[in-house]
DNA sequence: TCAACATCTTCGAATATTCTAAGACACCAA
DNA sequence: TTGGTGTCTTAGAATATTCGAAGATGTTGA
């Protein structure tokens, strides 16, 4: 059995697509609405507010990088997400941010307290000026 | 309290621009080498294979976007991964390529069975042509 | 202060992605 | 077979990201 024509590319070069391919609010929204189920383009189309197109070019994108699955019943055509350990991600990305959302409304609150100076004027974390 | 200035932008748009960070190789790299703990820029420089320059545009993205921390000892400056759970992420995106690979290879066994034909010649995957 | 080293910034060119609009195709019901 | 609906494709313009090169800044030790 011959190599094939195209050497695999290095790994993290295909995490990278992968995540890349994760990194659009449209699809990240698709992902979203496909939680609990198949939805049909239109039902996504519609979600989205985009045109039938763009909706498309999104879903068809998500679908050759082996994201999504479609089956046609009729006219419609029902997308689904293929592996459920997708919906991990979204989650565990949640949780990442939602951490820094509090760390930073920390240090906002920090801020705003200016009668406090701590005992050592500078921070670790503060050896960045511009 | 005031609501602030800027209105802040829809969940999945943040996601969105979280997992665009992570969509880039260089970048997944980064991230891989810091696994195991933190690592000088010149470091991650000759490991990347790239100029000064180019490494730190994007450790200044990561860390602009808070998914690195970075502390400056002497004329080095060592990076670190701030949220551990961002490896579970690489982690599950793995897996989740893993599968996928698994199942490619499953079609492509098919393919070179020119023998054996199924019962029904098409398949529920077949509906798009081209 | 100066020289050496490490890191950072900036800017324009190169490249990649997304948007928009127009029309093509597939399927169903009449 | 024809019209209507739903989905897909394409191509070029608009926009965003990355690359490469040059130099600026900051830190240490002499």
């Amino acid at each position: 059995m011959p190599t094939s024509g195209d050497a695999s590319p290095p790994i993290y070069r295909v995490k990278a697509d992968f995540f890349r391919l994760l990194g659009h609010p449209a699809r990240v929204r698709v992902l979203e609405l496909l939680r609990d189920g198949e939805r049909t383009v239109g039902d996504l189309r519609s979600a989205l507010g985009l045109d039938s197109g763009g909706t498309s070019q999104h879903l068809t994108t998500m679908r050759r990088q082996g994201v999504l699955d479609s089956r046609r019943a009729g006219t419609n055509v029902y997308y689904r997400v293929k592996d459920p350990r997708t919906f991990q991600l979204l989650e565990v990305a949640r949780q990442i941010l939602s951490a820094q959302l509090e760390e930073s409304r920390g240090l906002l609150g920090e801020l705003s307290a200016v009668e406090f100076v701590p005992a050592d004027g500078a921070t670790d974390a503060d050896h960045r000026s511009r």
